[in-house]
DNA sequence: ATAACGCGTGGTAACGTTCCCACGAAGGTC
DNA sequence: GACCTTCGTGGGAACGTTACCACGCGTTAT
């Protein structure tokens, strides 16, 4: 037998005024006098007033409450994200909804549905469906989250940094005497693919090297993406020491999978540099060197764009969050030992 | 420039209808002319009308929202928990807003006030606090998740079948060979301690060994206590092949770090067992052996009790779910080949 | 002395929905 | 033909909140 929550005239009530005043000592209001408030106050606490959400929202068009959208919660990186974001939200005293779209657009359609009829505030989306380009007649604020989020034009979008990410994995890299790595990249339809690819060739070219001698092999985005990539790279012809950039953890930690079966030792035989920093890295043997990308920071600022573009600040930008180097023991330092190289 | 979202007035004018009857209509009432209906329903198209749930809410007392606490959204058990819960909410068109407590019983508060002012439906917690015992004055309907939830007499919970886990476990650890495992566990304050413990003990009697003999080490539920712990009983005088069986995965994998670091092999010269499923015991070397909770059956069950509740269906009952094995190469197979023992 | 103003407060409408009641027309029964 | 029932529809209240306007009182300026 759950009792009706009390209300503001329950408060008013038993305070002895009007609701408008109990309404404005709640609301924490000056033009009242300090008796009247304190007595509201006193009543309110006596009651175990609690404000209705859903009325304050009716009655001001905010519902206090913001969509997240994403892929997997499942997924370590989409966790992060989620937490960065479940933080920078429960700072502000807003709730957040959250779905996973599973990456299937019409999942990924029903829940911004969902969450429009909830009246949430503004929506964080990883765009997985091209046919979102409707997004500024959807009627909600939105920031984007991914680097599938360029292809909408006019919505803000919050990234990491994948110039910088690979600058600093490439440096790290010709520190340690690897210059021009083997690169295990996505599937030819994925924009990171290109985005990733464009990145190394870029510097490649800063640091001197010809970008065309770049072996790339590429595969899913998997664990058995990169185990398979790897098999076929190690299938090629071989001329000592392979340095292998993998453009995810997963598969990083596939190709590694792959040089144990093959009887090869990483860092011995094959070094191998991840991207992502998911928290598996640290428990493969040997652990993963990668860059990790700042799911958490982008999760924040997401909700920080959004707050902007609900207040009608529209920066409409794009921000790209600096990804770091997690060292670990993946790679072998060639520039210290100059090893006799096997083949 | 956002405009004014349709009401059901606006569908109303369109359909040259009272708004009860486009509110009939729309509710896919019975008493109703055909013809009125499709009129109905045609402008509420044209105008692309959707139903607000703040409105709704407010009016039904039900909004439609259910909350979910707990204490990390990027520790993969919680993930997976979650993943269940959101899924099995999605399914039935309710909305999940997802907070992280992060084991603190001051955020776990306040978060649960925040779900109260939203006016969810009810709420699904892993309740860190014990100060929660007025869970029942609280005023909302609750489910509980995991071994803490025995503290509460009357609530619901759900949470995964240790007896059985456990049972699964030490016979598949006999059917490698090894009778008296040595234990890793929690920590002495931590209910789950208990419970593993006891398990274990109720386990071993009935194959007739002897739980006094059962060597015990504990330490922190993380990598660097699974490590500390194994590491001391590294230190013991050992007599042969060891076997370890941890109450959690992190301790495990923490375990067979500290067996790498003395120099020795897993699983030639310790056999581990851990408990929990993360996905991260599939990338270690070996493969951890383990026993996964069914995090995502947990949330989703938790989800279907919650709606129990809320509709007065109050069973109040506690719920096990059954765990399963994951054979990986972890444990050594001291029956085939009885190998020499080390020592 | 009167007008103008500021302050603290109360009354009321509005947000969008659903539910209950009432009304008119049509059909059936005596 | 007068009554009752059924059906489809419209009117209005209510959910809890906040914003706006108006009122009465005391103070200050003219």
């Amino acid at each position: 037998m759950r009792k009706r929550r009390p209300t503001i005239i329950d408060v008013a009530e038993r305070a002895g005024v009007s609701k408008s005043t109990a309404a404005r000592a709640l609301a924490g209001a000056e033009s009242i006098l300090d008796e009247t408030r304190e007595r509201v106050l006193a009543a309110a606490k006596a009651v175990g007033y609690e404000r209705n959400h859903l009325a304050v929202g009716m009655r001001s068009g905010r519902s206090g409450m913001l969509g997240l959208v994403i892929p997997d919660i499942t997924n370590p990186f989409w966790a992060d994200v989620a937490r960065g974001a479940l933080d920078r939200a429960a700072e502000a005293d807003v709730s957040l909804l959250v779905f996973s779209s599973d990456w299937d657009p019409a999942k990924e359609e029903s829940h911004l549905r969902a969450l429009r009829r909830a009246r949430v505030d503004g929506a964080i989306v990883n765009p997985v469906s091209d046919a979102l380009d409707d997004l500024d007649k959807f009627g909600l604020p939105f920031v984007l989250i991914g680097s599938s989020a360029e292809r909408f034009a006019d919505v803000s979008s919050v990234g990491s940094d994948i110039t910088q990410a690979v600058e600093l994995g490439l440096d790290h890299l010709v520190s340690k005497g690897h210059h021009a790595p083997t690169l295990i990249v996505g599937p030819k339809s994925r924009l990171a693919r290109t985005r990733f690819l464009n990145a190394v060739q870029r510097h490649s070219i800063k640091r001197d090297v010809d970008p065309a001698q770049l072996i790339v092999e590429d595969g899913e985005y998997t664990l058995e993406g990169g185990r398979l990539a790897m098999l076929r790279l190690l299938d090629r012809p071989r001329l000592g020491h392979i340095c292998v950039f993998a453009a995810n953890d997963m598969m990083a930690i596939g190709a590694m999978m792959a040089v144990r079966e093959r009887g090869l030792r990483c860092p011995e035989d094959v070094s191998i540099l991840g991207f992502d920093g998911i928290p598996s890295g640290a428990f493969t043997f040997p652990g993963l060197t990668t860059i990790a990308k700042p799911g958490r920071d982008i999760g924040a600022r997401a909700v920080e764009s959004l707050f902007d573009e609900i207040e009608g600040r529209p920066e409409h930008g794009r921000v790209y969050m600096p990804c770091r180097l997690i060292d670990r023991a993946s790679l072998a330092d060639l520039s210290r030992e100059p090893r006799k190289l096997a083949g």
